[in-house]
RNA sequence: GCUCGAGUGGCGGAAUUGGCAGACGCCUUGGACUUAAAAUCCAAUGUCGGCAACGACGUACCGGUUCGAGUCCGGUCUCGAGCACCA
């Protein structure tokens, strides 16, 4: 009988749609589960050997946790608003609504085809209008608390098609389809308060079970810092220059100062600066770059000094020129700052380069006018004034203390977080719910109003001089104002794509709600999502905004936890064979339908979870997919060599339960690749042993299960057990009978592994030293040389460390 | 540039706490089976030297700590991810 994959598989997602295997249970009394991956964006090119990886390991955690005894919610969605599904319904003239249902149908049948274990009655899709009525209702919540609000923005505005690109279509500061130069553009845009829940999502990850890099990453994403707000009076003015700074201690040693190219100061002060002509052109050079092209360090300094304008260093009262230059950011703290060049690796390099002042004021480091010193740990303060002699690790403080004092400045806690952009110049994404009225401003739908759906039109191509495609459709725009009734205009922006992602996990719970985003009693019962596992790509952006959207939905009452997920881990990028990403140009793309014809989704899924370090990238191997088939092939042929008897046999007991423990734990650890190689070493064993009992054959069998869910099922099934393996549960051991009598250890002499020696699991120190040293071959190596001493590890070595 | 990862045989990778480097799989080579090939099975397989026993070297590079370092510390190089309008 030989090993017909296609038919067993067949067979099997019959049977799972067929009985509602997987559908999470309605019992609130049993212990729940959680498990969550990423809904994926149903793109044109179907789903990427990459989506399974993780899906397949929430999969196989999913099943295990099934079979030991919880209610496992595990669903999958569609995140499909978005840009290339636009941008291909505006080529090719197709709705995206269309090109979206078709996508979907594909995406699903590829799922499904690979034996996922997902509730798909729980399916949730972001552009259905019975979703997306309840990500509108959350902005409107937002926008009712304060939360959302309008201001100018730069955009990306191609010159050619006069429409606002993302970052993504341009490419090399050329718009990506038309080749014409893109620059930087004001427009007033919705805005997201992310900025008030910074403090709360840099706490809040304390408590949770993330890995550890992804914590360090949203840290520093946020990037807290402690510093002061400093004002530099502007000779001649009323008005002054108010810097953040993190080193309020070199404040002495502040020599120039430097505004962003968008200081709101260069328009007020305009008559005064003399060089207007020049400083006007440098700003529309710098509206060309984008922001990392600007802060690049090893990239020459530019700048261009105002003249006529000289700002006061407010501790000594020193006059100091001030400057423009696009290394300061007009959207990190006040947009302008202090210039400590001998302190400031940035400063240091303008300084240099314009020849302005370089003034050591912490010592300890080497030539301030060869390099900066940074460091603050061993430096004494000097030319400073009052912190004369003061370590410079004591010395912000102390400052800090005397501005405030001299109401010079303020203690300030900054964040290098940024408000969310949440408006969009584009069709594909949900209307966001306001009205504007000349009388009564932007006023929100009532919610009887919602969902307030996207309205029907041929072109979807953005409209000219960067406005929404929507904005084109007066019959819809034109509207009454849901307050006074008078004649108003409906807001033309989109939300983002990010808008649907943030709140998916919640509908989940329960998908089918028509009065609200999910009942209270479902999301008690079933938040926080347990394990949520996704790509490293999501863990600033997506994962962050998740976790906003959550803490300001638990202050309205609307969920009942602090946290959306306890766990996240991440898993690598699968690239292609030739080690390099995968991508249609590249031509290294897999396509898993191939696979899974060629191979089967249970061979599938096992070399994918075989195929290196889960959280690692890894190349795929075409070589590789037929080791991982050889594999099952080779369970299948099990049953020819199987003899009846539910006990263990003594050649085999304690490789069982070995193999039960390494797999148990190593599932729990994400270690799939060696839980892979656990089972195919006990293969080994049983090829060795010649035969397998029924009672082996079958713990193997629940074992690899989650690996491979089809296989497996028949098989148990051929052999004779009654009922399904899902329905039953996961293999335990004895931990007894996990350990050896005898270990084989080893001894070295002065660090070298010089002889082997087998000892009994429990013997003491001192005699396997004794053992050790009486060893003919350790005698003969240390022939009379003087034994310095002997270290012992329990079960591993004998170290004996010699002289001579 | 900034933030976060990673570098181990011909290849993917393994090595819970610092304790036999290379588990498991692939490739390759030899053998069995076959008229033959494929498939399958058995064996070898880090490098160098040696018939062998064995010895030396070996985890990107330089240095350090330790009886002992792939693992810890300092520095360097290379590659990957993210950088806020791709998702």
């Amino acid at each position: 009988m030989r090993y017909n994959y296609g038919e067993i598989e067949k067979k099997w997602q019959k049977f799972w749609d067929e009985n509602d295997t997987f559908k999470a249970r309605g019992d609130q009394s049993m212990p729940k589960f959680y498990g969550l991956v990423e809904f994926p964006y149903p793109s044109g090119h179907g789903l990427h050997v990459g989506h399974p990886r993780g899906y397949t390991a929430i999969d196989i955690i999913a099943r295990k946790k099934r079979l030991e005894g919880y209610n496992v919610l595990f669903p999958m969605g569609w995140d499909a608003f978005g840009l290339p599904t636009e941008n291909y319904a505006i080529a090719n003239k197709i709705h995206p609504a269309v090109v979206t249902s078709d996508n979907i149908k594909n995406f699903k049948r590829q799922l499904k085809m690979l034996g996922f274990s997902f509730d798909w009655s729980r399916e949730v899709n972001t552009t259905d209008p019975a979703y997306y009525k309840w990500t509108q209702w959350i902005f409107l919540k937002l926008f009712e608390r304060g939360l959302a609000y309008k201001t100018k923005m730069p955009i990306n505005f191609c010159t050619g098609c006069k429409v606002g690109l993302a970052n993504e279509e341009v490419v090399g500061g050329v718009c990506e389809r038309c080749g014409s130069e893109v620059v930087q553009r004001e427009k007033s845009q919705w805005m997201l308060k992310i900025t008030a829940y910074a403090q709360r999502l840099i706490d809040d990850l304390d408590g949770l079970d993330y890995i550890e890099k992804v914590k360090v990453q949203q840290r520093n994403w946020i990037g807290r810092s402690e510093g002061a707000e400093v004002k530099f009076a502007l000779r001649g003015t009323d008005d002054a220059v108010t810097v953040y700074t993190t080193r309020p201690d070199t404040l002495f040693g502040a020599t120039y100062m430097v505004l962003s190219p968008e200081h709101p100061y260069l328009e007020k002060y305009r008559e005064r600066i003399k060089n207007y002509d020049e400083v006007s052109e440098y700003r529309a050079r710098a509206a060309k770059k984008s922001e990392f092209e600007r802060t690049e360090i090893a990239k020459e300094k530019t700048g261009v000094a105002l003249e006529g304008l000289t700002a006061v260093n407010p501790v000594n009262g020193k006059e100091i020129p001030v400057w423009i230059s696009d290394y300061v950011l007009v959207t990190y703290g006040t947009g302008a700052i202090m210039a400590v060049p001998a302190h400031d690796t940035r400063d240091w390099e303008f300084a240099n380069k314009f020849g302005l002042p370089i003034i050591e004021v912490v010592s300890g480091g080497g030539d301030v006018q060869k390099e900066a010193y940074t460091d603050v740990a061993d430096g004494i303060m000097v030319n400073s004034g009052f912190l004369d002699g003061m370590a410079a690790k004591d010395a912000s403080a102390a400052m800090i203390r005397f501005l405030e004092e001299n109401g010079l400045g303020v203690k300030r806690v900054n964040y290098k977080l940024r408000d969310w952009v949440f408006s969009r110049q584009r069709y594909w994404g949900e209307p966001i719910p306001l009205v504007c009225c000349d009388k009564c401003g932007y006023v929100p739908l009532p919610e009887s109003e919602l969902p307030l759906t996207l309205p029907e039109t041929e072109d979807f191509a953005p409209g000219g001089d960067g406005e929404s495609p929507l904005a084109a459709l007066t019959d819809w725009v034109n509207t009454v104002c849901p307050k006074c009734g008078g004649a108003a205009r409906r807001e033309t922006d989109t939300m983002p794509q990010w808008a649907g992602s943030s709140w998916y996990f919640l509908r989940y719970t329960d998908p089918a709600n028509n009065d609200f985003l999910a009942g209270m009693d479902a999301l008690k019962y079933w938040l926080p999502v347990d394990w949520y596992n996704g790509g490293m790509e999501h863990t600033t952006l997506h994962l962050l905004y998740s976790r906003f959207w959550h803490k300001f939905l638990y202050d309205l009452g609307a969920v009942p936890t602090k946290e959306p997920y306890q766990k996240r881990t991440s898993h690598g990028m699968i690239l292609g064979e030739n080690g390099e990403k995968m991508s249609k140009s590249r031509g290294n793309v897999v396509n898993p339908d191939d696979i899974v014809r060629d191979f089967g989704a249970d061979t599938f899924r096992t070399y994918e979870m075989f195929i290196g370090a889960f959280d690692q990238a890894t190349p795929w191997s075409m070589q590789g997919v037929k080791g991982c088939f050889k594999f099952l092939e080779r369970v299948w042929g099990l049953q020819a060599i199987m003899t009846d008897g539910a006990e263990y046999s003594p050649a085999l007991e304690s490789a069982v339960h070995k193999t039960v423990k390494k797999v148990t734990e190593d599932i729990d650890r994400m270690k799939f690749n060696t839980a892979v190689a656990a089972l195919m070493s006990l293969l080994n064993e049983v090829t060795k042993a010649g035969s397998i009992t029924k009672g082996e054959y079958s713990a193997l069998l629940v074992l690899l299960n989650p690996f491979a869910p089809h296989i497996t099922e028949e098989i148990w099934q051929r052999i004779g057990n009654k009922g399904t393996i899902t329905d039953g549960a996961w293999v335990t051991f004895d931990p007894a009978k996990t350990r050896d009598g005898e270990i084989e250890i080893v001894v070295q002499i002065n660090g070298k592994v010089k002889d082997k020696l087998v000892v009994g699991a429990d013997e003491d120190t001192e005699t396997v030293k004794a053992k050790a040293l009486a060893r003919e071959k350790v005698r003969e190596l240390l022939d009379g040389g003087e034994i310095v001493k002997v270290i012992v590890i329990p079960g591993r070595l004998v170290n004996i460390v010699a002289r001579g």
